[in-house]
DNA sequence: CCATCTTTGTGCACGCGTTCACAAAGACAT
DNA sequence: ATGTCTTTGTGAACGCGTGCACAAAGATGG
């Protein structure tokens, strides 16, 4: 997957693991799934297929919560998606702001994933001044120069940072002084905030270099193994590497970020 | 942060721990930092603050890629910065597939964080016949047909599939079949995989109902704080009441993802 | 060459998370 | 009622990751 955790000092959160929270939303969309479906029940066998977890793991996840399963029947699916939903906060409405209105600050209000699920995009902003007043996803995008009184307006509590890593930090410090206590960062920047604030931070580039240090691994185990028996993913990659671009292997390919 | 990982069946990668191994990107990129600035050697607590983490934390990061430290000193920026883009497999050029180009496929493929660091998009894939031939940041899309063609040809090993979560599991299908290894999954889904293969997904409606669930705590605390010490069980009831929205309050309001 | 000072590298202990395995609980049939 | 069968809830063991605290290593100055 895609992200790291930030700042959660092991500050068990009202007696529910961070690894059982982290694991709810991925609960919750199968259940969700099921109630569309009309199932009226389910196996933890069943849920954690569908989850792609241990069902023990799931068993134990759920009795943090309380004890709303069935033994010999399962978990009622309504119940359950009721009783998630609760504990994570879903059955209020959460007001929520982008700051940066690029390429991926317009994906992103354009995502339904937002909408749904009680989250509610209350304002686009951008420092850009070009941008003011351009509908992007049928809302005009506002100026930095009012970020404070849109938060203070409309209560929000969460931001979501998709500016350039130089403007994060201080589009951070401003969102909390603001009032802000959630950030969602998707700028490659490690955020600097005060303790309460909760920051989850969202890395595309950090992905792409964990899946590479798998592949090259891949690609060095199977080439040790056996100049033969080579499956056919790991020949195409050791070509692809052999096909280097220019002579001059010694220096790094790395480029700032 | 915005990720979790997926199926990492604690195998140790070559003896370096999975932990270990999603913190290496974070220092790479600090120290990308200071080589700009020419900063000739970082001490471990320079760098963990840079990094944001904990410097014995760093030291023992580092230590299972090799003593690369001076004692009294601290770590050659340039040298390290090698040898840790090395150890991620950087130092070479890996294709990458974008799948799905909508706002975000497209927002992925002007993302200036792929062109760096050895990644290059090969090709943007959509399945709309009407996408074909449309230029995305400077590239035209192609259709859904020359997926396995494409993957063979630019020997990719890795995939990012930014399509409807309906797509998701289809498509990966497809890349693997055709020889991807590793993917990257911006779709909403459990992708099923086989033996071998890894997948790291990015989900911002997870993280945003985990970054619900802790500003939920912090009400929820200041709350009980301020009023009387309920019991538990009341304080939930109270909850339960207080946070139905409605007249019509024995729905969840909670929507497909 | 010796003393001092800085900083690394790591042994150790602790806590969280995962998984196994099983007893308890309930449904269902007879 | 009673027995059987299914599935939950959890005790216990294990392993990974974290952080402390310190000894070893080297730089630096006299």
């Amino acid at each position: 997957m895609a992200t790291g955790r930030t700042h959660r000092p092991a500050t068990r959160s009202r007696g529910i693991p961070e690894a059982t929270v982290a694991r709810l939303p991925l609960y919750l969309r199968a259940l969700t799934a099921l109630s569309e479906r009309s199932v009226p029940t389910v196996s933890s066998e069943e849920l954690a297929a569908a989850a792609g977890v241990n069902s023990a793991k799931l068993r134990k996840d759920f009795s943090y919560l309380g004890s709303y399963g069935t033994r010999g029947v399962g978990y009622d699916v309504e119940y359950l998606v009721y009783q998630i939903s609760r504990e994570l906060g879903l059955t209020q409405d959460w007001p929520v702001v982008i700051v940066g209105i690029g390429n991926l600050g317009a994906a992103l209000a354009n995502y339904g994933g937002f909408a749904s699920r009680g989250f509610r995009v209350a304002a686009l902003i951008d420092a850009d001044p070009a941008m003011a007043g351009k509908p992007v996803a049928g809302m005009p995008v506002q100026h930095t120069d009012e970020l404070e009184k849109i938060i203070e307006e409309n209560g929000v509590s969460i931001g979501v940072i998709a500016t350039p890593a130089g403007a994060a930090q201080q589009v951070s410090e401003r969102l909390i002084a603001a009032g802000v206590t959630s950030i969602l960062n998707f700028a490659p920047t490690v955020l600097q905030v005060p303790e309460g604030v909760d920051v989850r931070k969202v890395d595309l580039s950090i992905e792409l270099q964990i899946l590479a240090f798998h592949e090259q691994r891949k690609a060095g185990d199977a080439e040790a193994a056996a100049a033969a028996l080579l499956p056919p993913a790991a020949r195409r990659a050791a070509e692809a590497a052999a096909n280097r671009k220019g002579p001059d292997g010694d220096v790094p390919a790395v480029m700032p970020a």
